[in-house]
RNA sequence: GGUCCCAUCGUCUAGUGGUUAGGACGCCGGCCUCUCACGCCGGUAACCCGGGUUCGAAUCCCGGUGGGACUACCA
């Protein structure tokens, strides 16, 4: 029997959760739950002058918020020194370690100096056969082996070979006591029985050494896949400078969770044509045989394709709850029923949330404000005596239903013998303020008989007054 | 510099020796229509280059070129 299949996140707590780990996170929850095994989350804290504690919480909320629930954890790395200085005691009890004693300065030096002679800049083994002894300041090295290759059987580039000669001693245990990321992920992972090791390529270049450590440890070592990174427009790593790269800060522009997971699993995953993909579909069809080899460049425009296609298909009632803290001040979303109309009638034509309640505004407020070019070419007087034909006709409209208004707009200019398009404009500009909105029945419809009433009655004495 | 990875429309991608190289975003037209949006229809646009292998290469191999990552007492 194959063992449970273990996947894990392991952020550093330097930062919010950007782009790139969110689809790293993903892939790593979609993977653990396709094959029903566990997803657990560490913190690797170990490094003390970077840590914070906001930025713990602020990862744990975005993950949270795009529904990447994990079975195990937080486990914190730093907690976990314990762990870590035993099996550094280990390495060098058995000769696979050493204490080194090389200064941070000199180390610098001679790598300025490799570099300018053209040789590689990897630690030179000063220490490496000196029989060190701990010492203040003195760090920890592992022994690496110079001969034979090691290879990193990747499930999604495949088997890439490594010249273990190309492999430097690297430090395992600073300066101040604390493992270096390249031991204590070995540790933990191993000892977390991690079975799939999930992680941006950026890593690559790495495992080799960790392979190497592994095996010292006399642990098994688990499988890899290195996904490939997410680029900016310029195909370089994404960063701040391409503009939002906090998870969070879509949700504050007004992302649904589910468009951002979907245009994220789509960076790099693919399955034929598929473009849209529900959860249940994505952990059904997620696997790594499809997990593409290249980079990706991070695409605005399509996950806002993908926002304004989930908005569309959301439930008005759920949209109400998501879009709480998004309303503009002026907006009294108090009457959860009426503001669910509104987002009814707003979302299929909006790309975000915050452009929903931004183009809400008219629904909100009991004087609107006419666009001034929107009034001086509709609201004129030659449009005033329908207007107040209108206006009179409405407290007789039964059925104020997007249905029964649209029977009784058909009736008012059949009647009269005109065309829709002679009231509607005018219409709009009088309920509405602008030439644009949602369709003038189900503005009605919203608005309600009262403030219909009494906004085509403000909108005649405008022209009186005005026109 | 060294090591490693990568290479199909502008972008995300399908494609695993024989296709008019498909889909999606964007863009441009058209239809629908009370405006806008949606939706629908159509269009624009790609196999990095050079050698091989093969009857036949986007697909396999080699070499270039280009891009990226790593090269910390960061993770």
């Amino acid at each position: 029997m194959t063992p449970k299949i273990r996947t894990r996140f392991a952020p550093s707590p330097t930062g919010y959760l950007h782009i790139g780990g969110a689809r790293t996170a993903l892939f790593n929850w979609l993977f653990s739950r396709h094959y029903g095994g566990e997803f657990v989350l560490r913190i690797e804290d170990t490094d003390q002058q970077r840590s914070t504690d906001e930025s713990t919480k602020a990862i744990l909320d975005a993950m949270t918020w795009m529904g990447l629930a994990w079975d195990e954890g937080p486990y914190f790395q730093a907690q976990r020194v314990g762990i870590h200085r035993e099996m550094v005691q280990k390495l060098i009890d058995e000769g696979k370690a050493y204490y080194c004693t090389c200064s941070p300065e000199e180390l610098e030096n001679k790598r300025k100096t490799a570099l300018a002679e053209g040789r590689k800049p990897k630690y030179d083994g000063t220490c490496r056969n000196k029989g060190l002894k701990k010492s203040p300041g003195s760090v920890v090295r592992f022994r690496g082996t110079e001969t034979g290759v090691t290879v990193v059987e990747d499930l999604v580039k495949g088997n890439i070979v490594f010249n273990n000669e190309e492999l430097d001693d690297l430090i395992i245990e600073r300066g101040d006591g604390y493992p270096t990321y390249n031991f204590a992920v070995v540790v933990d992972d191993a000892m977390m029985n991690i079975t799939h090791v999930i992680r941006g390529d950026d890593h690559v270049n790495n495992t080799p050494r960790q392979i190497l450590m592994y095996k010292a440890l006399g642990f098994d070592v688990p499988k890899f896949a290195h996904v490939p990174m997410i680029l900016g427009p310029d195909k370089a790593r994404l960063s701040k400078r391409h503009g939002a790269t906090s998870v969070m800060a879509y949700k504050e522009m007004g992302y649904l969770p589910e468009a951002l997971v979907n245009y994220l699993v789509r960076l790099g995953w693919s399955h034929g044509d598929q473009e849209i993909f529900s959860t249940t579909e994505l952990i059904e069809l997620f696997d790594f045989s499809s997990v593409g080899k290249s980079p990706s460049v991070f695409n605005p425009e399509k996950l806002l394709w993908l926002n304004a296609h989930y908005i569309k298909g959301a439930d008005p009632a759920r949209l109400f709850e998501e879009m709480k803290t998004l309303w503009p001040p002026a907006a009294d979303t108090s009457d959860a029923d009426f503001t669910q109309k509104v987002i009814s009638d707003l979302k299929p034509r909006v790309k975000t949330l915050v452009e929903l309640a931004g183009s809400a505004d008219f629904y909100f407020s009991d004087r609107i404000q006419y666009d001034t070019e929107a009034a001086g070419k509709f609201l004129v007087p030659e449009i005033l005596p329908l207007l107040k034909e209108m206006a009179a006709r409405i407290p007789d409209v039964d059925d104020f239903s997007k249905e029964g208004l649209e029977e009784f707009l058909k009736s008012f200019i059949a009647q009269r013998g005109i065309k829709f398009k002679a009231i509607a404009q005018p219409l709009r500009v009088a309920l509405t303020g602008k030439t644009v909105s949602p369709g003038i029945d189900e503005v009605m419809a919203t608005l309600g008989k009262n403030r219909v009433a009494q906004r085509i009655a403000a909108a005649a004495e405008y022209i009186e007054t005005n026109g």
